[in-house]
DNA sequence: AGTTTCCCTATCGAATTACTAGGGAAATGT
DNA sequence: ACATTTCCCTAGTAATTCGATAGGGAAACT
């Protein structure tokens, strides 16, 4: 019964931590998946296949052959960190592998799913606002830093 | 590249109906495994597991026999959904299977580390302050009914 | 005793996760 | 033209997790 709870996969992890790097190369500059694997630590062929979903998905843009690699598609302060997990990872939150206004509650448990949906809400709040370029240049909103310099934030459970 | 994301598992949502039917039928009532998996439809020997969980956890009290069943180990109004979701199913938010603090981000990627703590503080501040009581009579504290009211938090992406 | 109900362990198939392997196709440099 | 680089695509895989089921033992009540 240890390690589940709502978590962030690797795979969404990876992702935003390669759509970072491209950022932090600037809006023109292109990167080799093979740079971004060593730069941030992720196996070379996984990443492969996560920018490849980055591709599909409109946020970068990839050119073959000697001088190629991969860049943003739009600038970086346009590009929110929910917009790279959902293209790597798919929808933020689900319950029991649903979107929640596709949920049926009854009885006493009706009440869920304006829970449910507040806590997405909340999640969202933070990752639609966040942008690259806030995380690359290591300058949080200031309500997204409030939150997250409140010691209590930092503690175990 | 469908369903993925933050996702609340079937046992932790299992969990919040069970502990919910119980909050519902009144702190000192107690009702047998099977009631509960009917009322709710859920798979009575999946639910005993997961009764076991809340046991052990400490959120209910079981008693075996002719009048046996479970009833919550303390008032509804002092058994958050969190409470809930962490015994069943473990910490509330995980990245790449291991808590926020534990984890080590280099280069542009550096102020991931506080995101993911906001997000956490941002679920934190809904599942730990609304309880099994609040649910179960249908009544939200103001700022989270108003998160979940918004028409925005209801769309699909 | 006999029934009821919780309690524990074991098992299961299907799905998911995090990777790995191998080769094809386009762009570039000589 | 040719070799090199780099992206691109498909397939596979070992380990784990997820959701669920099965069977029987132990305690409580009638």
């Amino acid at each position: 019964m240890d390690n589940r709870g709502m978590r962030i996969s690797a795979r969404a992890d990876y992702a935003v931590r390669a759509a970072l790097e491209l950022a932090a190369a600037g809006d023109e500059a292109s990167l080799k998946a093979e740079a971004i694997a060593a730069a941030q630590g992720i196996p070379h062929k996984f990443l492969e296949g996560i920018l490849g979903d980055l591709r599909r998905g409109g946020l970068v843009i990839s050119q073959r052959g000697g001088k190629g690699g991969y860049r943003l598609a739009r600038p970086a302060d346009s590009i929110a960190i929910a917009d790279v997990i959902r293209v790597a990872d798919g929808p933020l939150v689900s319950v029991r592998g649903v979107r929640p206004p596709e949920l049926a509650y009854c009885g006493p448990a009706e009440t869920l799913l304006p829970l449910w949906i507040a806590v997405r809400a909340n999640v969202r709040k933070i990752l639609d606002e966040v942008t690259l370029a806030h995380v690359a240049a290591a300058e949080l909103p200031d309500e997204v830093l409030s939150l997250a310099e409140d010691p209590k934030a930092w503690t175990n459970p």
